[in-house]
DNA sequence: CGGCTTTTTGATGTCCGTCAATCAGTGTGG
DNA sequence: CCACACTGATTGACGGACATCAAAAAGCCG
C-alpha cells in the first residue's frame, strides 16, 4: 500500500471509520445504480432557480461550482473531481444560489435529494454524508486562505499541487502529470486573480522550471520546490487510506 | 411574524422540514442539557493537535475559526454568532487543521462528537446536522466570492451586513447597529486585505454616512445604500422562517 | 500615570489590474 | 483548401488599488 502522503493529514476519527466504510459502500453503489448523465464543456449540470437540484457523483471530467454576479465577475467556489459528490446542500436547501458548471465533458449519476434523505435514516450513511460535506469544506477552507493570504505565485502553486494530491490519493495519475480542462481565465476566477496576471504567473512558473502548463496539461516539474513554495500551509485534507474512493468505474 | 428579510432566500426543502424540525429541538435540547463553558477574550476554544475536538453551540459572545501560517500570516475563515454551531467537523475529522478562538468572552456548550454520532441514529437529527453543514457552507461560499472578486469597499459593505442580517434574524438586535467584538486586524484576515486599508475603507464609509464602526460598534446609517454597494450577491442564506434559532437562554 | 493594544494617518512603493494588440488553436463553410 | 470567425493564450504599456513602512494618537487597564 501507499504510505501516507504527508504527516500530518486529518484522518477520520477511529470509532467512525467503521461507520464511514459502511457508509460509503452503500452510498456509491446506490449511486452507481443510478443511470449515468452527461453534459459537454460548460454545461450545466444544475444551476440556481432550477428547482430542486440533484446529488451527483461525479464519474469523468470536471466541474465547477461558481456564483457570477450580474456585471459579469465571477468566482469559481469549488473544483470537482472524479469521485467527488456535488449537490449535497440540496440535501436540504430547496433553492441554492450556486451553479455546477461542467469544464470538459463530464459524465455522472445523479440522485434525487428526497431519495438520499430515505438513505439517511442508516446512521452509517448519514455519516459518510456529513464526511463528505466536511472535505468540501476543508477544501474550500484551503483555498479560502489562499485567496486571502497567499500572492499570486503561491496560490498558482498551491492550486496546481492540490489537484494534483487529489488526482494521485483517488489513483487516477501516478506521475507529476495531468490534464486540467479550465481555460486560465477560469482558473482566474478561483484564485482571485485576472486572467492575465495568471498567464504571467504561469509563465514565471515556467521559466522557473516548476512547472508547466499549456493546452490543459499540466506538468509539475519539480514539485518539492513548489511544496516549499506553500510549505506555510497546513496539510490538504483528504480522506483516510481505508476511504479512498476506489469505486469510479461501473 | 416577520417578513421574509429577502425574496430569494434559500429556503429548506419543504419535504425535509418536518425533520428538520424535529432534529433541531433534540440538538438544541442536548445542547443545553451540557455544561456551559466560558473562554476570554483571545482564548482557544479548541485548536489544531488537541485531540479530538468537540461540537460547540455557541450561547453569548463572538468566536472565529481561523488558519495561521508559520510566518505570521493568518486568514479568518469563518465567523460565529450566538445561536451558531462549531466544530461539526469533529464528527469525523480526528485532526483538523482549524483553531476557533473567541474574540469577546464566549459562553457556549460543548459535546464530545462521539455523543453526537451517537445522537446521528435519529434521522431527523442527522438531517439537521447536515443542514448546519450546508448552512456553514452557505457563509463560506459568500465570503469566498467577496474575497476573489469583491473590491475593498464592497467586501466591507457586505461583511457588515451580513453580520446585521444574521443578528437580526435570530433577533438579537433589532435596528441597525450591533456590537462587533473584532479589531480591524482581524476584519482584515477575515477580508484579506490590511488592517490599514480595513481603516481607510471604514473612514470612507463614514464619510460617505453609509455606516460607522468605532470601537467594537457598528451603525449602518444607511442600510438601502449599503445594499445597493454589493447588489450583485445573491441573497444570504439561513434557515428558514419555520427553523429560526429561538433556544439561547439557558 | 506608565504600558499596552488598537486606531489613525501620511508617504511611498509594488503587485496586480486594465487596456489593447497580437498570436495561436479550432472549427466552419464556401 | 483556404478565408473567416471565434475562443483562448500571450505580451507590452500604463495606471491604480492596495500593501508597506513609520509614527503618532487614542483607548484601555492595572
Amino acid at each position: 500500500m501507499a504510505t501516507t502522503l504527508n504527516p500530518n493529514v486529518p484522518t477520520f476519527s477511529p470509532a467512525a471509520v467503521e461507520d464511514l466504510l459502511t457508509g460509503n459502500r452503500i452510498l456509491r453503489r446506490a449511486f452507481l445504480e443510478q443511470p449515468s448523465h452527461s453534459v459537454g464543456r460548460q454545461g450545466a449540470i444544475y444551476a440556481s432557480g432550477g428547482g430542486e437540484g440533484p446529488v451527483i457523483l461525479i464519474q469523468r471530467g470536471v466541474a465547477f461550482r461558481s456564483c457570477s454576479l450580474p456585471d459579469g465577475r465571477r468566482a469559481i467556489i469549488d473544483l470537482l473531481l472524479p469521485g467527488d459528490f456535488g449537490g449535497l446542500d440540496h440535501l436540504v436547501s430547496g433553492s441554492g444560489n450556486e451553479e455546477l458548471t461542467a469544464a470538459n465533458t463530464v459524465a455522472y449519476r445523479a440522485m434525487r435529494p428526497a431519495a438520499l434523505r430515505e438513505m439517511m435514516v442508516n446512521p452509517a450513511v448519514a455519516l459518510r454524508l456529513t464526511a463528505l460535506m466536511a472535505e468540501t469544506r476543508w477544501r474550500m477552507d484551503r483555498n479560502m486562505t489562499a485567496v486571502i493570504r497567499l500572492d499570486a505565485r503561491e496560490r498558482v502553486a498551491l492550486f496546481l499541487l492540490d489537484i494534483y494530491d487529489r488526482l494521485r490519493r483517488r489513483e487516477l495519475i501516478a506521475r507529476p502529470t495531468y490534464n486540467l480542462p479550465l481555460t486560465q481565465e477560469q482558473i482566474a476566477d478561483h484564485l482571485g486573480m485576472t486572467m492575465v496576471h495568471v498567464n504571467r504567473t504561469l509563465r514565471r512558473l515556467r521559466e522557473d522550471r516548476l512547472a508547466m502548463v499549456a493546452q490543459q496539461v499540466v506538468i509539475l516539474t519539480d514539485v518539492d520546490r513548489l511544496r516549499a513554495l506553500v510549505s506555510g500551509m497546513p496539510a490538504l485534507a483528504d480522506l483516510a487510506e481505508p476511504l479512498r474512493d476506489m469505486v469510479l468505474a461501473g
